[in-house]
DNA sequence: ATCACTAATTACCAAACGGTAACTAACTAC
DNA sequence: GTAGTTAGTTACCGTTTGGTAATTAGTGAT
């Protein structure tokens, strides 16, 4: 069928979108949203190599030249997805912006920043489900994202190492809390693993019964 | 170059195995123990979409339907690597034949269990990439090994119910562990994505300092 | 020696992959 | 109106995908 009569090509086979509108012209910006929107939930579901150019382009409604039209390539792709999602994390500046308790800058608190950290992944679930794929995908040298996670863990600390954290005197500065940030990062990747796979558990109740582990007390009750 | 002259064929495009061997024949259990190392390696590095038949045979050094004779399909390929992972990952029962401390019957500790296994993942560190990427991967329904990753915490609980742990007193029963056995599992997740990622960590000793957050002190000190 | 058995092969197949090139048509500015 | 820009399209291309069918050759039993 495929090499035999290179004409007609009429009902499509194996679309997934057999009647297409008329030709809908978009604004980039608005596509290239929605091209992002549906490539997060693909690759979140099925990962990198699970999702092809013309996956994406169905669930957008368009061909899949007019995706790559947006993106230039599937690496194009990944790299704005990337900074998609990067940029769409929960930062300190989003957490000072929130007026929760400790997220003032004369009073700003690491455990509380960590705790709306949590609160936030757990309304975006899908965001959440993609970061953990490619987190796992690009242990391989040859992912499109491999560079970024590697230096994701040391981006991290350097951010977070801008802001005036309030903690306990007996830590002895913010420089003795890298490893106390890398167990945060690892449990974080841990209870979220767990959250995304059904029967899910509750996120945040999960994160709460670590807290006091990670930021013991006494030392740590006035300053969570 | 690929559809004209179909004979000839000589020095082979992107062939990894460009001279192979006459036709040597292994016997089945040989064959299939290659098959399994090579997918093993390769699936850890890639995921399950990342890799082809072809990948796995270039691998071995036989032919694409020299694999799939020895595993039905991929699908039958990944349920038959699960099962080896399964199998080959360290139960309680390979902890009671260790001869280490706390590995009696009559003094069968917990902590001490998890310790031997969190020393015996990081030994193999491929299996290891294998089993994460599996676990992100298969949150997709679609995933081939999707129910065998959904039934596996119930199932990790259920074994490790069935041995004659034991406990503090304070804790009130082996039932009462299960949030702490949940936790458990989750940071061992989440060290071990930590320690895949070069620059890597010391899987041990990152253990080691969770150890007394999961199991503390005074309580677990005679019970390690 | 020759037989049955079967590991491994070559030869295909339709479909899907990422990507290029050329064309169409929707919008804006004049 | 008319021209220029460009979002989106159809039409391909070469390669690879998982898988089937038929064939070849290594091995142990007789």
């Amino acid at each position: 069928m495929t090499s035999t009569s290179p004409e007609q090509a009429p009902p499509a086979v194996g679309q997934t979108e057999p009647s297409r509108a008329k030709r809908l012209r978009k604004t980039p910006e608005e596509r290239r949203g929605e091209i992002i929107e549906a490539a997060v939930r693909l690759i979140g579901e099925r990962g990198y190599n699970g999702v092809s150019v013309q996956d994406v382009a169905d669930a957008v409604g368009i061909s899949k030249q007019g995706v790559l039209r947006h993106v230039g390539s599937k690496d194009g792709m990944m790299s704005m997805l990337y900074r998609e999602v990067y940029n769409a994390s929960a930062t300190p500046d989003d957490f000072l912006r929130s007026g929760l308790p400790g997220s003032t800058p004369d009073d700003l608190r690491y455990p509380a920043y960590l705790r709306f950290l949590v609160r936030h992944n757990a309304t975006r679930r899908m965001m959440v489900q993609l970061f953990t794929m490619l987190e796992a995908e690009s242990f391989n040298p040859g992912h499109p994202l491999y560079d970024e996670f590697r230096n994701r863990r040391d981006g991290i600390w350097l951010t977070h190492s801008q802001y005036p954290w309030r903690i306990p005197p007996q830590i002895g500065g913010w420089k003795h809390m890298r490893p106390t940030v890398r167990k945060a990062m690892e449990v974080m990747d841990g209870i979220q693993i767990r959250w995304l796979r059904d029967p899910p558990i509750d996120l945040v109740e999960e994160w709460a019964e670590f807290e006091p582990l990670l930021f013991p007390s006494p030392i740590w009750d006035d300053y969570r």
